[in-house]
DNA sequence: CTTGACCCTGACGTAACGTCAGGGTGTATC
DNA sequence: GATACACCCTGACGTTACGTCAGGGTCAAG
């Protein structure tokens, strides 16, 4: 069949089919002379196959990968990518209780850039810069009496949270900070400050990651999960900042 | 200070900063006669607001919407950006649901294309065609085990979600089809099929939609909740799919 | 032989920047 | 005064997964 019968059957539009051919990810299962592209059924079952990963969220240059490399273990790439969603919709969840913190106006749309999150509640050089920097506004204000706010036992679960945290990075050690579990706990550490302390945008986090391991305080509180602890989450926040 | 401090006590990039002052985000609060861009707290203060709505996701061009004009409602851009996450986890859920229904081997990383969903189960057009099509396939055969083993009381509490979701569809009548609260239940009945049925690409769900007004038995049953309900779904899923 | 439906290949646009390349500025030092 | 070096600038191209023309062949019917 022709192009356009193909993508009327798949649903896809006749521009993704052409793109799949440049790009190598499907090919026409043949041409006629006149240069017009036919697909047969094995080809419709590929751009199949092809759908259901893209629909998970694979990117195409992956998805190749997977497709062509017969050798390929699909179940492993699954169960990685699985790790990546669930790291997404914690990170989501978050997001979503920042917004409803923000609309019952527990929050201020602005955010302190340290972190307040148990680790020691001491201030270090960069919460110092930042608290000099920010220290008179509304926002610092208005954060400070939202903390301070927190009872005991909303403190000690927060911590225990933290604390479960650390205890799986250190569980992790040994694994390379790019490998999507110890990344998918990079999001559940960012969900969590952003729960329970505020805004935790990358750009934060990206700070607060390279203070683990550079002060002495806060690497040595991480570490009382393990040694090592703070610095495979330090590696593991730089990568996930980087993209 | 010039654009390397401000970088580096916000964490973004001065690539960002030059970026932002491009597109009319953010322009530096003054220039040196060199050139050379200068920013002082104010400007960093608009800045954090803006690094809260990118990290909720908002679209720059939103942001700069929202900033710009005094009049804008945040706290009713923030509840319609709130469905929007909730609707994106959602999403997220059922394929979590799907990879791991693909890991344990009870599903087959292919689909039907056509709706099993219990909107009555008969074959319209569109199904018989793709059954022709996929009929005689592991795949079909696959899928038909899988959705024979579901047990009476599992189909029941499957169809009740349907109709809860119908429902929800009948009680938003009336309002726009791209609104954030209908494409929220767009995403949630994605989801819905996506975990009960098969991997539900935006292509088939667009299939679905084409259905639930074009065939009357289709249509007959989602209008049970309310007429002019599958007009809505329908709309709804169109607009949903376009993006 | 013309119409109309269908096919093709570029080429530009999207969002939010990253990453050079090429060149000017500012200040401390030799 | 020349040089070194850090810092600043403006293009311009690359990224992902296509959408959307523009300009131009192909094919069957009338």
């Amino acid at each position: 069949m022709k192009i356009q019968e193909a993508a009327r059957l798949t649903g896809v539009t006749e521009r993704t089919l052409r793109y799949y051919d440049r790009i190598g990810l499907l090919h026409p299962s043949g041409m006629t002379e006149s240069g017009y592209r036919l697909y047969d059924e094995d080809a419709l079952r590929r751009l199949q196959q092809i759908l259901f990963f893209r629909e998970l969220g694979f990117p195409l240059a992956q998805i190749r990968e997977i497709m062509d490399s017969p050798g390929y273990d699909m179940n492993e790439a699954l169960r990685r990518h699985r790790l990546l969603l669930v790291a997404e919709r914690d990170r989501l969840n978050g997001l979503i209780d920042l917004a409803e913190r923000t609309l019952k106006g527990e929050n201020d749309m602005s955010f302190d850039a340290f972190d307040r999150s148990g680790i020691d509640r001491q201030r270090d050089a960069y919460a110092e810069e930042a608290r000099r920097r920010w220290g008179g506004t509304d926002a610092y204000a208005e954060s400070e009496k939202k903390t301070a706010g927190y009872g005991k036992e909303k403190w000690a679960s927060v911590e225990e949270e933290a604390d479960e945290i650390f205890a799986a990075f250190a569980a992790l050690r040994g694994h390379a900070p790019d490998e999507p579990d110890v990344q998918a706990l990079v999001a559940r550490w960012q969900a969590h400050i952003t729960r329970n302390y505020y805004a935790c945008t990358k750009e934060i986090l990206a700070g607060l990651g390279q203070m683990y391991t550079a002060d002495e305080r806060f690497m040595q509180n991480i570490d009382r999960a393990g040694a090592g602890t703070a610095q495979l989450m330090s590696d593991a926040i730089a990568v996930y900042c980087a993209k």
